[in-house]
DNA sequence: TGTTGTGAAATTGTTCACAGCC
DNA sequence: GGCTGTGAACAATTTCACAACA
């Protein structure tokens, strides 16, 4: 995940023989349950709490964190602020990360607006959009540029990740200009399936696919189906 | 799971031994796909260019689609409406499904006014907040009610969906009270992990986490990492 | 001929269970 | 005694490759 994922899904990760995908995808929810932890003062977790907290299983956050090395005491635990840190770094989170976003739509505006991001070191540091209504405003304090000045917007920020908000028909032009100009990160929310050059990574959210996933659940807990045609 | 999901992951589904849940999470890349060809007037389709329009590859097509049946001519393909039908009624889309959303800041407006739901057959038909000052606003034509009266308001609309946009702090006592009223389908947007009884389905879209799997491997390409300590 | 449907092989991911260590 | 780290067993998923068949 794909996943998935949430709904999520990505394309091939240049990460050689490295860390499995299942255990990437997990590891921001380990950072998350770290910070919590740190926050409160916990010095001490072992991977059963932190399965727990992560909604995962023991078994699984002992495998997870041991391709990263031995952090763990054995008897005891691990050490939640040196963990954390250890995590931090693998996630690449010692640093902000500068983000473009393409289109300032409700979706696009209500992203830029959310703190959640900023706090979590991600910084959108640009937007822009097609439309001229929208070309000069400013966001929560991000400027919205023309989208013909995609280039140029993101070579002045120096931003490596790109947030793609348009609507379908756009995203793939959209994503040609972002790999285009150096980003080679994408995060988009159009419901299309999108193409990039080898060594460029795409991760999905498709909400409609998301809800479309629990209908089918729902679904089939009032018709079993089982036997058709 | 990629992405997902990617940023996605969800709790068990009561679903016995049906269809593998890779499969159904990738039925809505496949109904999206057959949707356009439909609506371009293409009648045949071959697991080749279906798998191209979803992302995936073809033997994956075919492999997910055999689970429900044979719906292809060997030597010629698929018929675009017959398999379009027999996804829409496997996803449950011949109806249309009513959600309740909870938590109306940013992103909770940005959903209700977000009309791709409406088109693929999610309705939210009530939403909820705890904020007196967004009690009683009509957002997009969707009242928001306050959150003690969530009980009352799922009933009346007959919702079989929450979506879950509030802070992570309220966001397990609203999915108790989702439960309790009688949601068995949850899509969260908060990042926490959530608790429910058997047979209640949860997804999972957390945006800062799949940008955090973003800042992994574009970490990884400029520090390749590979030996420490 | 061209494409599906599907067993079998390969790969990836999860869980078990226990040796090793604090 | 308790908990990590990990090889081995198991399960799920993907891919291969080809027989079946319109």
């Amino acid at each position: 995940m794909g996943s998935t994922s949430a709904g999520s899904g990505s394309a091939d990760a240049p990460d050689g023989p490295g860390i499995p995908e299942a255990t990437v995808s997990r590891l921001p929810l380990y950072h998350r349950a770290l910070l919590a932890l740190s926050r409160a003062g916990t010095r001490k977790v072992s991977s059963e709490q932190l399965a727990e907290m992560a909604g995962v299983n023991a078994a699984k956050v002992r495998k997870d964190l041991s391709y990263f090395g031995s952090y763990g005491t054995r008897g005891v635990g691990y050490e939640v602020d040196q963990l954390l840190e250890e995590i931090r770094n693998d996630l690449g989170l010692g640093r902000a990360w500068r983000c473009v976003l393409v289109g300032v739509g409700n979706l696009g505006s209500a992203l830029i607006s959310f703190a959640g991001f900023r706090e979590r070191g991600f910084d959108v540091v640009a937007a822009v959009d097609v439309d001229p209504d929208r070309v000069g405003r400013t966001i929560a304090g991000v400027e919205v540029f023309h989208q013909d000045e995609l280039g140029a917007v993101v070579a002045d920020t120096d931003a490596a990740i790109g947030i793609l908000t348009t609507p379908p028909e756009a995203a793939q032009q959209v994503a040609d200009a972002l790999v285009q100009a150096g980003v080679r990160a994408i995060l988009s929310f159009a419901p299309t399936v999108i193409e990039v050059p080898d060594g460029v990574v795409v991760r999905h959210v498709d909400v409609a696919s998301e809800l479309e996933i629990l209908a089918f659940h729902e679904g089939r807990r009032i018709s079993p189906l089982g036997s058709a045609g």
